[in-house]
DNA sequence: GCCCGATGTTTCGACATCGATACATCGGCT
DNA sequence: AGCCGATGTATCGATGTCGAAACATCGGGC
């Protein structure tokens, strides 16, 4: 089972989506609506409307001149190359992140502030912010939920140089064994016992890896930011 | 322009989503597939449709039993708790991550190795992993890319605890000063200038504010995990 | 045995989406 | 002036989605 995500920006009740990228992208390459509505099997007469809905939301994204041989054709605007480009920032960002790791600590929200709150797990007291569920609230201090920490939240630390309580800005901190390495890409991840129902994982460089030479019975300290961790209610 | 998601989680070639999600609570919560279409103004056949068409990527999600007037209903099974738990988890990241202020550094790929690479950038280098464009190879060596680096994957440390690059998996580390700070809520932020385009945005507790002190003019250590951040291609 | 309301299955019709097509107009080039 | 291929506008028809409705069957409770 993968996870996978479809990344909307959204103005005026207009979504850009992905087929929006693709036809504009299409119209910059052939340099024109026609040629673009061609190369992508689309109707040239539904293209032509979809960017004039856009245009209606986001503004003036391709500059359109009539004539033929030499004379008509389109040129994206430079807030259509913007919107492309925080679009596929967006869209990558999210695609990585969906394709991350996740593990999750059970536990009960013991106080709660703002959306922040500490949790408390069968590792310790977590800082996460609290999020609502789908036709839920918010979770409140007595309530059950599951936090996910994702892998690339994750840091590591050697023990003797881990940053203290008063010198960072990452609220959770945990000491850990580590159980597991792999180093076999570049991207690698680290398995750290921290004491819940499964080890956390960690995604490193392999740089970092062999800097901090870690291997299976290595203790080692784990922090994440409360602002990078959500804990969700339990139904 | 607000940025949102619709996330998936796909097996078998079909991928279940937030309709999907809906439905399955509300026929955990109404007892019968009968009951959820009515809750959810959907047609009782194309629900029942809908859940084995799921089911048969998935598995068990929804144990039928007819008969009514006490005889008839439906429950959930334990795996589609599980699947809307995780569902549920996905949703959040990634409404949460889409949600999140983004910070650009243009550059330039000096090296890579695998999917990780170095990017040469007015503040100095960055550690990222580097991500493919839409119909675009992931950059190589002399390509211009941005690099994106979200709010949440930003830690701040006091300059003198800051970890040693040994002593740590934040591969990314730069010297900064705090441009602006922002306490109003629970979640704040604070912007850092470190010599790009635009100061970086690091969101905190209100804890991690105070513990840190930090002010207008204040120096600081700014990390962040190579892991955790993607430089696009540029067109 | 009957009632009630559940599941299971099938079909119908409304509506939205989308490609195709046609016609009109434009404008650079020859 | 004509050619060529672009944009602009309008309409048609195919297809897919989805709610409604109908019929059959089931099974607990009375």
């Amino acid at each position: 089972m993968d996870a996978s995500v479809d990344a909307q920006l959204r103005a005026d009740g207009v979504a850009f989506e992905a087929a929006d990228a693709a036809l504009l992208r299409a119209v910059g390459e052939a340099g024109s609506v026609s040629g673009a509505a061609s190369d992508l099997d689309r109707s040239r007469a539904r293209a032509l409307d979809r960017i004039e809905t856009l245009e209606g939301a986001f503004g003036p994204l391709v500059e359109r001149r009539r004539g033929g041989a030499g004379g008509g054709g389109s040129e994206l605007t430079p807030t259509a190359r913007e919107l492309l480009a925080e679009f596929a920032r967006l869209q990558a960002t999210l695609a990585g992140t969906a394709g991350l790791e996740e593990r999750v600590l059970p536990g009960t929200v013991r106080e709660r502030e703002g959306e922040l709150g500490v949790v408390e797990t069968d590792a310790g007291a977590v800082r996460a912010r609290l999020v609502a569920g789908p036709d839920r609230d918010p979770p409140e201090p007595g309530d059950d939920v599951q936090v996910g920490i994702r892998s690339d939240a994750v840091t590591l630390h050697a023990p003797a140089d881990s940053p203290p309580a008063d010198g960072t800005s990452a609220r959770n901190r945990f000491e850990g064994t580590v159980v597991d390495v792999d180093r076999r890409t570049a991207v690698g991840s680290i398995s750290v016992e921290v004491g819940g129902p499964e080890p956390l994982v960690a995604v490193l460089t392999r740089e970092s890896l062999d800097r901090l030479a870690l291997e299976p019975g290595s203790a080692v300290v784990v922090t994440f930011k409360a602002t990078a961790t959500r804990a969700i209610p339990v139904e």
